[in-house]
DNA sequence: AGAATAGTGTCTATGAGACAGTATCCA
DNA sequence: TGGATACTGTCTCATAGACACTATTCT
């Protein structure tokens, strides 16, 4: 048998399919902390609880297309820098039926992510607390912009997804522009410092920091400094792509 | 509308579903060298090309339950250390029909990696060159024993898959366990050192090899010696996994 | 002037590459 | 004894933590 002859026989609904979907962590910082956007479910199931924005994939659509258009129609961002992060395929993950998702993470300026939280009213930024606990990392758990805990729990396994994305985010916070992904186009070396910080869950070294960022070759002076503080205002650096990673 | 009522009435069948399957990419060492085994295609599609071994995810089949289950029936081997690698969805990647594939990658120590292709006729095992293109690593091709490119083409985005196999163990190699995986239980220091080398692309200094990974705890001495050998016999090792990570 | 933060200099510990040297085995 | 490989010692360099020090801005 041929291939063409084989294609023109095959059926391809023979066998009962898991359905496909995408869920996405969008990530950014919040008050100097790492901050999760989580979408209100308003429908049946799990309703009233706070799940990652998520969405079938279409049968002619790509992966990464389907979190694009996630992207844009659930959280109202129109772009970001995603990538795929893991498959989640626990038989009994969604009350519904069989769903396998697809989970990807994207890593929001401040500023998208306080617009994207601004556009709509379903959206809340949940602070992750990440403790230190050791290079491996420890639990992730997410709680309101005051530190309480959510007052309702987090739908499916998306607990699980989160945390997964929190430490993937550390794993490559040191050999790649992760950090800088987090921050507006001009930042001061506090603020880069800062946000590593809150993703590793612990403190760093001031100077041994700022060495290495530079030796790297990853910050370029942009000449301009800081306005508006109480006090010495800080340079301003930008993201330098030529760097090495 | 309760969860309950809304699951009573909903339809899982209203939307066409891509179909879900999974692909391993089994590595082993041979001859010093990193190999992968690939399974020749006895039906259509593309039937004669090499392919890695795959199936379809069953409805009430977990991903991870799937791909043991190829392991076991395509490849012929018990057990392994299986680890979720990529998801692979591009529209067209088969010509049946929309396909997504959730990659999956083992490790299989020489012994076990000799077995499965003793095993099964339809195995073979294709050399990967690799070549040290800095710390990122440079392209992946499959060749045969002997050095020269496979006579066939892999089938689909196989290609794809297996280099980023390949991408992944080399960013794990220095920070867990993965070399001690490819290798018997008991082991020298210079077989370990190839196999690190052969991962990397790239030679590696003998002493400072040796003293990290004296240093990091990783192994441990049998008190027993390599035999058979035409000169000085090397100590004979094994993975200590009280050692840091 | 004082407060608070920005930014630097230096000491030290650690890990790894380079490379020569010694030890041990077989033929 | 010689050949080949196992194994070690030491020098040097790169990176990062600790921590005190100076610099600059606003009130």
């Amino acid at each position: 048998m041929t291939e063409p002859e084989f294609l023109a026989g095959y059926d391809p609904a023979a066998y009962e399919r898991p359905a496909l979907a995408v869920d996405l962590v969008l990530l950014g910082i919040r008050a100097g902390r790492l901050a999760a956007l989580l979408l209100r479910r308003s429908q049946q199931p799990q309703a009233g609880l706070w799940a990652l924005p998520g969405g079938f994939v279409g049968i002619a659509e790509t992966l990464d297309a389907a979190a694009e258009r996630v992207l844009r129609d659930k959280a109202g961002i129109g772009r970001a820098r995603l990538e795929q992060l893991y498959t989640f395929g626990a038989v009994d993950r969604d009350p519904r039926m069989r769903i396998v998702s697809v989970a990807y993470l994207a890593l929001l300026p401040e500023a998208a992510f306080a617009e994207a939280l601004a556009g709509s009213a379903a959206l809340t930024a949940a602070t992750l607390v990440v403790p230190w606990a050791g290079e491996a990392g420890g639990p992730v758990s997410a709680v309101t912009e005051d530190g309480a805990p959510l007052a309702l729990a987090l739908a499916f396994d998306h607990a699980d997804i989160l945390a997964l994305a929190v430490k993937r985010l550390r794993g490559k916070l040191d050999y790649t522009d992760v950090g800088f992904a987090l921050l507006p186009e001009h930042f001061t070396l506090r603020q880069l410092q800062d946000v590593h910080a809150a993703i590793r869950g612990a403190p760093l070294n001031k100077s041994a920091f700022r060495r290495r960022m530079r030796d790297r070759g990853w910050i370029a002076p942009t000449g301009a400094r800081e306005a508006g503080t109480a006090f010495r205002p800080a340079e301003l650096f930008r993201f330098d792509r030529s760097g090495q990673f």
